[in-house]
DNA sequence: CCGCAATGGTCCATATTGTGGACCATGGAT
DNA sequence: ATCCATGGTCCACAATATGGACCATTGCGG
């Protein structure tokens, strides 16, 4: 898997494999969002048709992010690995309600109406996180010229829900908003999971333990030596493992209470993270962190006030 | 704001049946949302559990919409209409994925993480309308001074995409982004309704009958008449009979294949639809859908050109 | 202080519901 | 004409969601 990544496109695109270190190529290996019902250990209780339902929704968006015209339906089952009549049924229900849309043209699935009402309904509401970065993304990325995530936690995962690009020439697209990976799979994902309890680090590696079977080179015994490695460090470093030659730098965000729920990370080459510039960057979103936390405690605040009114 | 309309649906507020002109009270009154599921005639497909997700995942928006803690399980299923233990489990369903979020304290609910990451993704894409109208909206509530709306078609029913507030005064909460209504009622949902040809007219009003049944004063000979009046009049004039005392007027705007998929509408108090005031309107109203239907003439023709290479 | 009526949440037998392998139609490439 | 991949449909089966009854808390009012 991943390997025939290329798949990718689907349909005419002749299969054309991108001349390694395809950077944006590669990028719709997107099926990090597929797997993710499995939260912990329990898989009992039961609503799967929703969730499946949901995941499908988000694959669709995420598929379909890059392309205008939306993902085909063999592209979804492929990426879903669900057998074809039930995504497309799942589908149907999701074209009815309005959050998918499919082109009567080609036939392809993307995001509809529904799901851009959510999002205006969604950012209507007061997204703390979100509004408390903005500005520090803003001021990272230009700083460094480099591009710049947050990274929020969602119980063992971790999703992508900023991103800023910097002034700089260097594009990365390892990442991008909606990704969502295992914690520990990513500088900002590692960094939110480095700075867990080592309790909470077992609970999690024993969570993803299946997910992260479609990540190799992420095996329980390397992930405890990179959560070992941030810690001592301050900061958590991405070497390109996740994709060769895509590096990134990440330090978690913490809130009022002090749990890490989210983390700041810068993403460029390897060229451009010597000793001396980890510690330039480390330094800036540990500061930018303290901030985005600072910022949270205020509405946090300012809201409780209003709530006693 | 909507200060007491809190209470609104919740809890003892036996029945009451606002006293009349209830503007801002009754509006929390989105069960407009809860009835969907029913297009057309035939409800033979399954996906059931699917739809009802997704309605009760747009409810919790749209009730959450103005509360910023959230919707209580109980207003949840006094609204939708079934029983507890099944909003209870879908609930759950949708806080597992992430798209909706259980206030600790109070448990209630609202949007999370992942709705405004959905959000996120279909903002990205090219969303033809909403692109085309912004423009539009805010030129109309400039020069109007009044709120304007943008209304999509989707099916039998109108959904609010947009809303512009206007400088003026005068605020109106009948309508808010996410509102949805069977076609005909209210203004822009009305001048929809009208540009259809008068079997879909047929098809429409027999897919919304039972819907219609909790709007009263729209039976079919009402709504006949006011499809009616609109060709004749050329625009679409909502005199107060959704909401007593809240009136507007919309027209419809037209894909380049001249279907009708969408209006603009202007909303304001009975005093400021004099007849004078209602042809300017209705005026500026056509001329700006002219410019939407041009736009995306011309975004379609961009984007088929881009196909084809 | 003790109900009383809300609330959020859970259980579990039932049959309704979604499942997915097999199948068909179409259309582009060889 | 052949082949493969595509989007879409069918239908017997059983896993699945259903929802009424039930429980635990909380907050109000007499």
């Amino acid at each position: 898997m991943m390997a025939d990544v290329s798949a990718d496109a689907d349909a005419p695109r002749p299969a054309a494999p991108p001349p390694e270190l395809g950077k944006a190529a590669r990028r719709s290996a997107s099926w990090t969002i597929a797997h993710t019902a499995d939260d912990g250990a329990d898989r009992p209780s039961g609503s799967q048709s929703i969730q499946r339902a949901l995941v499908l929704l988000n694959l669709v968006g995420v598929l379909a992010r890059d392309r205008p015209d939306g993902a085909s339906l063999a592209e979804l089952t492929r990426v879903s690995g669900r057998p074809k009549a039930s995504v497309h049924r799942i589908l149907v229900a999701l074209v009815a309600e309005g959050y998918v849309e499919q082109d009567p043209d080609t036939a392809c699935y993307r995001l509809g109406l529904q799901a851009g009402v959510l999002g205006e309904l969604a950012g209507h509401r007061a997204d703390d996180l979100g509004e408390a970065s903005t500005d520090s993304l803003i001021r990272i990325a230009d700083s460094s010229t480099d591009t710049t995530f947050l990274t929020v936690r969602h119980g063992s995962y971790g999703v992508c829900t900023r991103r800023q690009e910097g002034p700089g020439p260097i594009r990365n697209y390892a990442l991008a908003v909606g990704d969502r990976h295992p914690l520990g799979i990513g500088a900002g994902s590692l960094a939110i999971l480095s700075a867990l309890s080592d309790d909470d680090v077992e609970d999690v590696l024993a969570s993803t333990a299946t997910t992260r079977d479609h990540y190799p080179g992420f095996d329980d015994d390397t992930l405890h030596d990179l959560v070992h490695r941030s810690r001592q460090n301050g900061y958590a470093l991405n070497d390109g493992r996740v994709i060769a030659g895509s590096w990134a730098l990440g330090v978690a965000v913490r809130d009022p209470a002090d749990r890490p729920v989210a983390a700041l990370s810068v993403a460029s080459i390897a060229e451009r993270f010597d000793g001396a510039r980890r510690d330039e960057l480390a330094a800036l979103l540990h500061a930018e962190a303290r901030s985005i936390r600072a910022a949270l405690t205020d509405s946090q605040k300012s809201r409780s006030a209003r709530g006693r009114s």
